[in-house]
DNA sequence: TACGCAATGATG
DNA sequence: ATCATTGCGTAC
């Protein structure tokens, strides 16, 4: 028998499923999504390998067949369905096989092979004899690894030598790279145990260390390796003596480590009562799980139209059929609010996924989807991977969202990789949002796929009545601080009334950078030409793309003056000021520094639920998903920061952005209001953002995305090439310009390629950057021939210096 | 002639 | 990515 195999780190230039032969003793046992050790290239060194499929022929030239050498999974770890979308992705990102695999597994379930060193016979050499003496008190051997570190070895060349002389012997196993030490549990041995209660033992004579550790086991009653090296002072070797002993037994624990597992009251779904709207979209889209179509819908409905109380219903009727559900939300809006409502409803059976979770708890929520205990599964884009094997539907709450497209390899489209398995499953795919993009409501306007919509607040709200102010006038009567002057006044107004306030710092450019007052100088990274950050918390500047990072200083390296200025406009300068104006409101200022603690947002946004602030102010994490009914009142802080983001999205994103954090107030009985502040009061988005105008939006949107042909006209992606050597790299860049056009020529593929222009960024970490855009049909001819054009690319000696990635969806 | 290193090529 | 081969220049 033979299989197809997708090898681990091959490059895309020469990446394809390789044919390996079957040893008799894995068949029946090897099946495709099994992931296996395979010997590749002239060393036929081991590397981890998926198995895509199994035939009883081979392809190709049978004598440069190779064996399997270890199989590594008992039962598939990836669905075959999962297989396809590996392929899929592969083609329609560049990225190689397995490195797409390797996307939809849980990092940790990785394997690597590990080679054991056992003595084997006697040597002249001192060096080698000491080797040999110290391996022959290891009756287990020992891994290359640790004799490396034990005798000052940089790798294993030494000792690989000595293996080839047959003074060593090497044998070749895989380890987990997390697992084993870390799910390996230790508890007191049942007989140890019995002979306690009769206040015995078989330690005759325990030392201090062994006491120590029996006592803390006899406490916890059961702990991980790991943590009795952290909790005692005892190492490994006294537990494993104490193991050889018969006192300590050790015993693999399946823990499922559940994040969020605060107490939560149960709330029976059935206590939902949907309005008019609610009902008509849950009627249209529970017809189309029936239908088998695997078609996408789009639910759009105004912010507080109650999307999340249909999802719940949808949810529901889905776990009655014993389906299964992947709901996806953006990384910003996973907030305990959110999951504390989805565990009310749906307990134990909700697992979570997303970034945040250790390497273990990702495993445990892995495993508990693939066995079916978990049937909802909520998370960021990765959550579109999850090995559900009964999906009934997938759900995708504010599609639009940037967050849902990968900036990695794979540099997949979550949405398109959703709507990837839909089809295959014939399950529906649910696109939701008060501010959809363009593209998706490009397709529900042309029937393409189906619409549903709410256009009321559920429960009568009212949506806020908002206005824009013009920074301009406030200048011109001598007011320089972040707060217009009615906006002042209402916040007054709400700190009187007991409501609260949702400030948003728009805060792209709003970054503390450092200036000279002289020569006007601005501060860069010298190996990537961006503006230092000022960080506050180290006193540091700090490069935000190479991670470069340097004391402050008030010395201008162009000018030579001491003055420079550290200006900027950050919310931690909103928040002071803002104190300042109101010395008695509580403040919650909600940022990057302010969040970096693991889950530490979720207590402050709970902390402002229970009314502990008055005022929160924040970034973007503050406008999306959150809902507090007491908030009456949005500042938006800068509101056209965003526009001129120099990418054909700008728009969208700050329309969306600005009717969202607009939609946060008034969501229950009290009314609210919102105050847009800007510089540009006349600029169309401002006025259809203040509107909260999606439709009128999306109407001037569309006529611009038309006539400069852009997306849904179009598919936009680009091409960067990096090296150290600028010419080069631009050459680069066209040369693989005028190699695609060769390319599509021939076959009449429209194409259009714009460049080479720098990138966004033109160097990072010393490697200069240029870009290709490119205007294409997102048809598999396209995706085909750029795959072939980038591996032939590739092979040019001319540019093997040159890095090149290809980005299908993104521009920058 | 021996050796070291960079360019070259293939990966089942 | 990784290894083996090839080809060339330099040292001996």
């Amino acid at each position: 028998m033979f299989a197809k195999i997708a090898i681990d780190k091959a490059a895309f230039g020469f990446d394809k499923l390789f044919d390996y032969s079957v040893p008799a003793e894995f068949s029946g046992k090897i099946k495709p999504g099994c992931r296996v050790m395979v010997p590749f290239g002239a060393g036929g060194k081991k590397r981890q390998g998926m198995v895509f499929s199994l035939s009883e022929e081979p392809e190709g030239d049978p004598k440069k067949i190779k064996e399997i050498a270890f199989l590594l999974d008992e039962e598939p770890v990836i669905s075959e369905e999962l297989t396809e979308l590996a392929k899929y992705l592969a083609v329609t990102t560049f990225c190689p096989l397995f490195e797409a695999v390797k996307a939809m597994l849980p990092p940790g379930l990785n394997f690597k092979p590990v080679y054991k060193y056992f003595a084997n016979g006697e040597s002249e050499n001192e060096e080698e004899q000491r080797i040999i003496n110290w391996l022959r008190k290891k009756k287990n051997g020992a891994e290359g690894e640790n004799i490396n570190k034990a005798f000052g070895f940089s790798d294993s060349a030494f000792i690989d030598s000595m293996a080839e002389k047959g003074l060593l012997r090497k044998e070749e196993s895989t380890k987990r790279k997390i697992g084993d030490e870390t799910e390996k549990m230790v508890r007191i041995s049942e007989k140890e145990a019995e002979l306690n209660e009769q206040g015995s033992s078989m330690l005759k004579k325990p030392t201090p260390k062994q006491k120590e550790v029996l006592e803390f086991l006899s406490e916890v009653g059961c702990a991980c390796v790991k943590e009795i090296g952290y909790f005692t002072s005892a190492g490994k070797a006294v537990v494993e003596t104490l193991e050889k002993k018969g006192v300590l037994e050790f015993f693999e624990q399946e823990t499922f480590r559940k994040p969020y597992k605060e107490n939560y009251k149960r709330t029976d779904p059935e206590s939902i009562v949907l309005s008019e709207e609610q009902q008509k979209a849950f009627d249209g889209i529970s017809k189309l799980c029936e239908d088998k179509k695997g078609s996408t819908a789009l639910l759009f409905g105004v912010t507080g139209s109650g999307k999340t109380q249909v999802f719940i219903k949808l949810i529901q009727r889905e776990i009655e059929r014993g389906k299964q559900v992947i709901l996806m939300v953006p990384e910003i809006s996973l907030t305990p609010q959110m999951m504390t409502k989805f565990f009310s409803y749906f307990g134990d059976s909700v697992a979570v996924v997303h970034s945040a979770l250790s390497a273990g708890e990702r495993i445990d929520e892995w495993k508990r989807i693939a066995s079916g205990k978990a049937r909802i599964i909520v998370g960021t884009r990765s959550a579109v991977f999850a090995p559900a094997k009964e999906l009934g539907l997938i759900i995708m709450d504010e599609e639009q969202e940037q967050s849902y497209k990968s900036d990695r390899s794979p540099r997949f489209h979550a949405r398109d990789a959703a709507a990837f398995r839909s089809k295959k499953l014939g399950i529906p795919l649910l696109l939701a949002s008060a501010t959809p993009s363009i593209e998706t409501f490009y397709k529900a306007k042309k029937g393409k796929i189906a619409l549903f919509e709410m256009t009321e607040r559920y429960g009568g709200a009212k949506l806020p009545e908002s206005v824009i102010v013009d920074m301009k006038n406030e200048i011109l009567s001598g007011r320089t601080g972040v707060l217009s002057e009615v906006l002042a006044e209402d916040i007054q107004y709400n700190l009187d009334n007991g409501q609260q306030s949702i400030l948003l710092m728009n805060r792209r450019g709003y970054n503390t950078i450092a200036r000279c007052a002289e020569c006007g100088t601005v501060k860069e990274c010298p190996r990537c030409n961006i503006p230092l950050i000022y960080h506050r918390a180290n006193g540091r500047l700090m490069c935000h793309y190479c991670g470069h990072s340097e004391p402050m200083t008030v010395k201008c390296d162009s000018c030579g003056s001491e003055y420079v200025m550290y200006s900027g406009c950050g919310t931690q300068k909103v928040e002071d000021e803002i104190q300042a104006q109101f010395p008695k409101a509580r403040i919650l200022r909600m940022d990057l520094d302010t969040t970096m603690a693991k889950f530490s947002h979720d207590k402050h946004f709970a902390d402002f639920a229970e009314g502990k602030y008055d005022i929160m102010v924040g970034t973007q994490m503050v406008a999306k998903g959150l809902d507090f009914p007491n908030v009456t009142l949005v500042g938006v802080l800068a509101a056209d920061m965003s526009l001129y983001g120099g990418d054909y999205r700008s728009y969208e994103r700050t329309f969306s952005l600005l009717t969202q954090v607009i939609g946060r107030c008034g969501r229950a009985k009290l009314s609210g209001r919102a105050y847009i502040q800007t510089h540009s009061p006349e600029h169309s988005v401002i006025e259809r953002s203040c509107a909260q105008d999606y439709r009128m939006f999306y109407e001037d949107e569309i006529i611009n995305r038309k006539v400069m042909l852009y997306p849904p006209f179009c598919s936009m992606g680009s091409v960067l090439f990096s090296g150290t050597n600028e010419k080069q790299t631009r050459e680069a860049a066209a040369a693989f310009s005028k190699l695609l056009e060769e390319k599509v020529a021939k076959t009449g593929i429209p194409i259009r390629i714009l460049g080479p222009t720098p990138s966004h960024v033109a160097k990072i970490a010393d490697k200069w950057r240029w870009k290709l855009i490119v205007k294409y049909r997102p048809d598999m001819a396209f995706f085909e021939t750029m795959g072939e054009t980038l591996k032939e690319f590739s092979k040019n000696k001319e540019f093997v210096k040159t890095e090149v990635m290809a980005d299908p969806y993104d521009i920058n």
